[in-house]
DNA sequence: CGATAACATAGAACATTGTTCGATGTTGCA
DNA sequence: TGCAACATCGAACAATGTTCTATGTTATCG
């Protein structure tokens, strides 16, 4: 607790400022410690270095770390919605929320950190609910159902999106993130364990494992969300 | 980084053991914790308080946090299978893969924590692999799917039910978790800033919002569900 | 019965983290 | 010129996960 020795005499408190940040830069530098190696890369210290700064000085942005994470969740998610204005509409709005929602897929796969975060800031941070009202607009134009049946579809979406984002995209053992352990290799160990258990005891699991050997994220993606379009499509009577 | 001091003389290193935990003790007292208070209330320090130990004790139980988390999990999911195992079953695959789901889902509602570690322990962790395999059963019943369509159902009904369990099971407010704050008034004020914003701008979310306002997460919970297992249906031919 | 190894416990120290405190510099404006 | 808002930062703090090392307990075998 108690430094070795007793207080230096030439201490000096505060000083002359030597960076000068900016909450733009705070959020990109925060965005790039995330990329790098996820959330537990992330640190006030870390972070300080990078904008050549003290750590206390990222407090006069953000009030604590969660805040640092909801900002840059939103930040990040920004980018997204301008990636989802520039798509293509068609007539069909059941096809345009396919391709809304493929491009938050991929943007959380990229970064799948982003996941996580996503979920807590649901309604709450200004992009996020842009994003909501982004899916909302298409089921909107779908135009025969209730607005129960409106908020239950999107809400629908959202959750699948998530959900099997940030499960595929779960951090994986430094090995595959480093590049010395390929992606396929990786998957193999596990369908290697899957291919030892008794059928008997596991009659799915040991059915599905040469589907899930080498399986493709994306494809296993849009499958389920087809699934759900296609009910969705039942239900507006398309 | 060197002590204050040096050696202090009566310094006693190890000592007669005063505690006899086992694993079972350590889940569960981790897991009341977790229900308790959420993910920060869970430290090697409180638990070994809780089982009247030391906490370099746990060391011998688990080799991380990460990995007492995974644990706890897992524990808890036994006890829901447990409950799924008790389900009364029909001929109908897919009204069982329903009842299978909605139990998994409540179990997640119960405990806002589980959400967050279920996903990390997908097909790594015992239980959880027979979760995964429980659902797929009921999948295999189908009968009319290529293994490819059964591997893709089952991977989008857990994405749907982790997805929407994490986001709906959010940790909320202290106030909310302890009765102070009701659940719908707290909804409110989320529906009060939403009734303020510019149709004009976020034309869906405004035109929802009393859909949102005092809505019920299972309700909500059931009729994406429900969306989704439609479409499974369409493409089982039924 | 005594030695031995596996089992189990624990205190203290450590490194790292988020956070706070207080002092100081900088800038725009009246 | 002075003052207030803006911005920066070193140092200390409290809490946490983890390791090191020493010790006690128990079952087994000769």
């Amino acid at each position: 607790m108690a430094p070795p020795e007793g207080p230096p005499a030439g201490r000096r408190r505060g000083g002359r400022p030597r960076a000068s940040h900016s909450m733009d830069a705070v959020l990109s530098e925060a965005v790039a410690l995330l990329d790098e190696a996820g959330e537990p890369a992330l640190t006030f210290r870390a972070l300080a270095e990078r904008l050549g700064g003290g750590v206390a000085s990222i407090y006069w942005y953000v009030a604590s770390k969660d805040e640092l994470l909801d900002r840059a969740t939103d930040h990040v998610l920004e980018g997204v919605l301008g990636a989802i204005d520039r798509l293509a509409r068609t007539d069909d709005p059941i096809a345009d929320l396919r391709a809304v929602a493929l491009t938050l897929f991929d943007a959380i796969v990229d970064r799948p950190w982003l996941g996580a975060y996503f979920m807590r800031s649901t309604g709450l941070q200004p992009w996020s609910l842009k994003m909501y009202d982004r899916l909302g607009q298409e089921v909107l134009r779908l135009g025969v159902l209730t607005p129960l049946q409106q908020f239950h579809a999107v809400s629908a979406v959202i959750g699948f999106v998530v959900g099997t984002a940030a499960d595929l995209g779960q951090e994986p053992p430094r090995e595959v993130v480093e590049g010395k352990v390929g992606r396929d290799e990786y998957l193999e160990r596990y369908a290697d364990q899957w291919r030892a258990l008794d059928p008997a005891e596991y009659p799915f699991v040991t059915h599905i494992v040469e589907e899930f050997s080498g399986h493709d994220d994306a494809v296993q993606f849009r499958a389920g969300l087809d699934l759900l379009l296609a009910g969705l499509r039942l239900q507006a009577g398309l």
